[in-house]
DNA sequence: GTGAAAGCGCTAACAG
DNA sequence: CTGTTAGCGCTTTCAC
């Protein structure tokens, strides 16, 4: 049998080859490739780059060259002469580790990861939990580490964030709840208005004097939140029932009903929770998240409060805790893999010379459980 | 009052400093600074980089002209030139989001964060999820875009893999279940032994006739745990009593008691769960982790099995279901944080010359829980 | 279609 | 102590 190649007989003067053995195995350049190839640096550049202007019998060689000497081209270098690293940084902050155990960060991160890589950038994760890690992201970021920043869950008064408000750089934030305030374009959803629906769906269901768990006083959401249920609420709305969490978590949130009962007691000790409810007439509890109203329910339920028969409970965010929670959550449902395609899109339109929306608001909906069953 | 001020009477002829007008914002370079400062570039780098042969003068005269036109290095040039980017990439592995959110993987990754951090380097997180992403990843490895890499939840079989076994840059992989057998610097646990602990453990409660649910049967530590199992249960070892799981989720755990109740019933219709085991004297069951654990657990308590009473289970990794559950799990905890500083460290040590443990076996403790007490 | 040459911004000898 | 110079590896004119 015979085997017609069209024009294989070119030899490789590749002195790469069989660099294997020597020691540091110095990673082959462009010129490497040009050199075992037969022609000049610039033309393999073009082949690299998909410049058509490279004969096809140079292509062959090239791509031979290229195969033999294993030649990756070296990404600082590219990124130098292109002033373009086409990474985007995906910037985690918060205090602790739990930030990023939140499944709607992952969720973001990963949508995010999955339209940007399409675009043919590189998401890549930095974490943001100390002074000291913030301040290197801080020097990366002017230094043109990433084309394009996606910051999550920065408050206001946050020192990375003005580090950035400074740089001119392509960005995206979510959730901070600045609304139409902020300064960078923002993918957020309405949070007084997704509160007002949850609030008029328990009023429309029957509910009448409802206490209220807010998240953290200093984050706009909480306060957002909070408003759109004193807005629905009108007359009926209560400050005695309104108590604070420290913060998002199941343990503030018990302890915050601990707190808004004791208010209720007013000295008279051991009251049952449950008649003291009843005493206020209070029939439903809204809460800043999922996470606090499990924590409330917890507790509740282990004082011999029944759900929903004695309290209605409602949560915020449709976080995995609203279903894992017995009895489930009636909360309100947002589309966390938006969050992370409108920002990503939102980074390759400065990327590509568009202008982003100045603020994606996201849908939301109230999604009805047992916790308010009646 | 009169201030006296040492020598600040230089004036910086600082072309830079009110061009913030200017439309594109050109970054200013270390030319900039060389010339606002009124020396040549080549001081202006050494001072930058600390070296003591800069006169006091200069470096002031440098200090200020770095503030005046806010002057911050270019990462590609310097990674260029230094061929070290300061960076090492953590590569989190799997094909939906759900290993992101798993909580070990996050607390690697801080930890690992802080001690890269501590060093100099910048820890930054790549999703591999897709083939696309993969390609991807493995193109940035074998071009330079970190000095470091750590791979979490590989797979022997994974493409990815293959591309670093053939690249020779710093790595450490956690948790492959390769033992000894590892290409790279491992740190993992000693599945084999801990699962003999366990097995003890559960054998010196009084234990006999135990089930076992495997892990994914292509996982190298699940079938560690398995064997760790069967060397302590000896003669009493039963091969009937041993299912597999499809994968780490509750889902797969409920799936797999079921499957083993349906081969112990043998066509019996409608035997209740528990006078099933009783009948096989099985009092205790063991799973490849803690959601297996857990979804079985589940199921048989919704079929009327009380546990522990009818039946002790017990799980492995101590993850957050283990004590979230009802009754809480006896497992077998493993230092996740110490994962995260092994590898930073054995990446480390390879990039700064000295030669990493081939691999590293972290101890693991047997926790007693409340679903195999007596 | 292809090669020569000029940088991208920076570090690191090398002389002075 | 400081300036000059030569690259790091690559893209991109600009001639030919």
């Amino acid at each position: 049998m015979t085997l017609v190649s069209e024009d294989n007989t070119e030899t490789l003067n590749a002195p790469a080859i069989a660099q294997q053995s020597v020691e540091p195995t110095r990673k082959p350049t462009i010129m490497d490739v040009a050199a075992a190839s037969g022609v000049s640096y610039a033309t393999v550049s073009r082949y690299l780059n998909g410049n058509p202007h490279v004969s096809a019998k140079a292509a062959r060689r090239i791509a031979a060259a290229v195969k033999a000497t294993q030649y990756t081209p070296n990404n600082a270098a590219r990124s130098l002469v292109r002033q373009r690293t086409q990474t985007v940084a995906f910037v985690v902050h918060g205090e602790t580790d739990s930030i990023i155990t939140d499944p709607n960060i992952s969720t973001i991160m990963v949508t995010a990861n999955q339209r940007l890589g399409d675009a043919g950038y590189q998401l890549v994760t930095l974490i943001a939990d100390t002074p000291q890690a913030c301040e290197r992201i801080a020097r990366l970021a002017s230094s043109g580490f990433a084309d394009g920043w996606i910051l999550n869950s920065f408050h206001t008064d946050d020192a990375l964030f003005n580090t950035f408000r400074e740089l001119n750089v392509p960005i995206a934030i979510s959730e901070v709840g600045y609304g139409s305030q902020s300064p960078f374009p923002t993918v957020d959803i309405d949070n007084a208005a997704s509160s007002c629906a949850l609030t008029k769906h328990m009023r429309d269901n029957g509910y009448r004097r409802i206490a209220y768990i807010c998240g953290p006083d200093f984050l706009p959401c909480s306060t957002e939140r909070l408003a759109g249920f004193r807005t629905v609420m009108g007359d009926d709305f209560d400050p005695s029932l309104v108590v604070s969490a420290a913060d998002w978590s199941r343990g503030s949130g018990s302890a915050a009903i601990e707190q808004l009962l004791s208010r209720l007691a007013e000295g008279s000790s051991n009251r049952p929770a449950s008649s003291l409810l009843a005493d206020h007439h209070i029939d439903a509890l809204m809460c800043g998240n999922d996470c606090i109203a499990v924590g409330a329910m917890q507790y509740l339920m282990s004082h011999g409060v029944r759900i929903p028969d004695d309290l209605a409970i409602a949560g915020f965010d449709d976080s995995p805790d609203a279903i894992s929670s017995h009895p489930q959550l009636t909360t309100v449902h947002q589309p966390i893999e938006q969050f992370g395609i409108c920002m990503a899109d939102m980074v390759l339109d400065q990327l590509e010379g568009r202008t982003p929306q100045r603020i994606h608001m996201l849908d939301t909906t109230v999604i009805e459980r047992e916790s308010t069953a009646r």
